[in-house]
DNA sequence: ATTAAACTATGACATAGCTTAACAAGGTTT
DNA sequence: AAACCTTGTTAAGCTATGTCATAGTTTAAT
């Protein structure tokens, strides 16, 4: 049933690091088992000490947090290749929660093997703090936007930010790709309310930068996209996964 | 000149974690020397592939980002035990600067030797993940700050977290800490303008929540703060040094 | 078919926070 | 000691964005 290592789908796409075969041996003792969750199902919850840990292998989900007067806010957008629960296997604790937003394969691995990571597999152990330094990278980014960008810049970014994921993923066909999310989960990644965030992606479409909708995030031209949001366009680094 | 690893003054706080007779042996070898640089020094710049890598001795400063259109975001406040650089050793390349704003004592480490961490020494490289998803955590909490509070909200917040990491390490007495920063530094930590920062300082003050004037923030009642901020007191985990 | 729930869309109005500007106080340079 | 910074403070007016209200769509359940 379960997707063998050695025949990763991920492995596939050339934005990851390719595995060497050790570590897709060890890897794959590592791995417990494989998840399919339905749109909705949390898969952690902040505060939770949850004994696994999840390589996102296929669908998209959520990270967030919930605030004491009940806002929301949304971390990241999960994708395939995205590490779930590395704060929880090394901080024993999740600082915030994740969910599927669409039907979800994920690895599961067992969070008591971890510390194996460091001891026995030393590349892994860094892969590892590459991955924390990158997410560390992606939300100074992040909070740039909120704390300094305009609502349509901030929209426009966080679009072509999606877009650049979802093509190096190849999720992306002839600029199309999927994007299951809703415009609440949008405006609570970027700190606006849901009526401005409405106004201000129709305003994209018209100015045909941008069309997301039915779940599906159209981009014609990313270069001008990018221009809107006030950002440069870097490629994407090559990435580890776990 | 130099202080030794065996006498480093960090390790008399208790907020950090006990670091093992070898460890520091071990940390003593990789230090390279020791940096003063008075307010206003540069340590790292965004895009840079610096050789050095620094733990904050004494003093303060800031990490922060420039967006295109020159507008600056905080990253985050550095106090003793932040360590500086994770992201060049690690990714290669600095995704934010780091300037002192106050007059700093640095260890510095030589970058080079950053991969022994993990091939001799796993625990090291667990701490430096630890660190790394430590700070992830937080880029969480101000994220969601800046997105979901309000300006006096977010102020108040920004000034309990300060307040607890200065009583955590020593640097608080009597409800009065050093807080060598400028309110422009705050807003833009806060995605907030100069002019609206001033004021919600001064209705802080009125009220008598946070008094921060002349580098010195004096809070009375932490509680009392926490609660004007929406947010729950929680006790400081333990943290490593490098 | 009917109803309910979840999401998107749009208009009217309110306001938190931004911009600009001017000034004061302390420090630094010439 | 004059000129000039840097930082903090305050006021006035403006606007980007939030809130409220209502309606239309889609999907799923009854």
């Amino acid at each position: 049933m379960a997707t063998k290592c050695s025949n990763c789908p991920l492995q596939r796409s050339d934005v990851f690091v390719d595995l060497t075969e050790d570590e897709i041996r060890f890897m794959q003792k590592f791995k417990v088992g494989e998840l399919e969750v339905n749109p909705g199902t949390p898969l952690l919850m902040e505060g939770s000490n949850s004994p696994q840990l999840y390589t996102a292998l296929r669908g998209m989900g959520l990270r967030y947090k919930t605030l004491e007067n009940g806002n929301r806010q949304v971390i990241n957008f999960v994708f395939p290749g995205d590490f779930i629960g590395l704060q929880a296997g090394i901080m024993g604790e999740m600082q915030h929660s994740v969910e599927a937003t669409s039907p979800m394969t994920l690895c599961v691995f067992d969070r008591s093997e971890f510390w194996h990571f460091f001891k026995s597999h030393p590349e892994r152990a860094f892969d590892l703090t590459w991955m924390a330094a990158a997410e560390e990278h992606f939300l100074g980014e992040a909070l740039a936007s909120v704390g300094q960008r305009t609502a349509y810049e901030a929209i426009a970014w966080a679009l072509c930010k999606i877009m650049m994921r979802g093509q190096a993923l190849g999720l992306a066909r002839d600029r199309v790709m999927p994007l299951p999310f809703r415009q609440q989960d949008l405006a609570d990644a970027l700190g606006l309310s849901l009526v401005h965030t409405n106004k201000t992606l129709s305003k994209l479409r018209t100015r045909q930068l941008a069309n997301w909708s039915d779940d599906a995030l159209i981009v014609n031209d990313l270069g001008a996209l990018a221009k809107a949001a006030g950002m440069t366009l870097e490629p994407l680094m090559k990435r580890p996964i776990m």
